[in-house]
DNA sequence: TGCTATTGCGCAATAA
DNA sequence: CTTATTGCGCAATAGC
């Protein structure tokens, strides 16, 4: 799961200020995207920190880092290039594939929900026969009983 | 249903060329989202006509209409104006609650897929023992028919 | 390490 | 007019 409404403020932040961390490469050709850019929220939730303020507590003492650059720079593949532009378009028919994907899923699951119900009506129905039935012949049985109780002899375990 | 795959492709020809039918007055601001920006379509489907192309051949004796505007001109709205960052929030929230709906009945139909399983075998075995029983009760008459015919169903009250 | 798969989001078209 | 749905692309991230 990812959260997006969380990672989509620091998005939001980041593209209000280009040549951050990654991407947004001072190319002036396209300044694709930028999210939503409503009302310039100018506050940055600096009080969001990535994994990496979540990996702040942890032991570095077995990963030794030769560099140890500071907010890492992704080796910044910003924009319009043309391997973002492959990755994005690699990503889009991914997307596209698993919403497929889902969209099959929901409906096998609503077909197999009204068949599960159907079938369960049948099987109600066939109860009910199989109980009327049964209470006949053990209406038949106790008024052999009644009648004869020394000749109905085989009703062994008929009790059930 | 919306066939965006269609509509994305006009969204992007218009995008190529500002100042068009809607939106995009020329605010240096913020250029804002421009969908896909990949490298430039430059083929304007000028075989993909809008409603009012159906709309052509129509009789407007009814109508009457006041002004007649031509291509309709929808009050280029165009972005960053407060009134479409209005529209747009309303309709993010819209979006939200409607995918939040969907979630929640996706998931309600599992459940019901989960619980009529469940509830089917159970039924299943009831109707196991039912016909066992059944099955038990039978071979008891059956065996009392072949040891005394004459005395067994004369219980069935049938007889008149 | 790098790939695909998932997921939440916002946008725009359009359905209701 | 409004809100509700839907397909899409983006970015984060889960997962292999």
């Amino acid at each position: 799961m990812s959260d997006s409404r969380v990672s989509s403020v620091i998005q939001e932040w980041v593209s209000s200020y280009p040549g951050q961390t990654h991407s947004q490469t001072l190319n002036p050709v396209a300044p694709h995207h930028q999210p939503t850019s409503r009302p310039p929220t100018a506050t940055p939730p600096s009080f969001l920190l990535t994994r990496a303020h979540l990996c702040s507590r942890q032991d570095f003492s077995s990963f030794l880092l030769p560099t140890l650059r500071a907010p890492v720079t992704k080796r910044s593949i910003s924009k319009d290039s043309a391997e973002y532009r492959l990755r994005r378009e690699k990503n889009n028919i991914a997307v596209r594939k698993s919403r497929d994907k889902a969209r099959r899923r929901i409906l096998l699951t609503q077909q197999r929900a009204q068949q599960l119900q159907e079938e369960n009506q049948k099987l109600q129905m066939r109860i009910g026969q199989l109980t009327q039935e049964l209470d006949t012949l053990k209406h038949i049985l106790s008024q052999q009983h009644l009648q004869g109780p020394d000749e109905g002899p085989a009703a062994a375990g008929a009790a059930i």
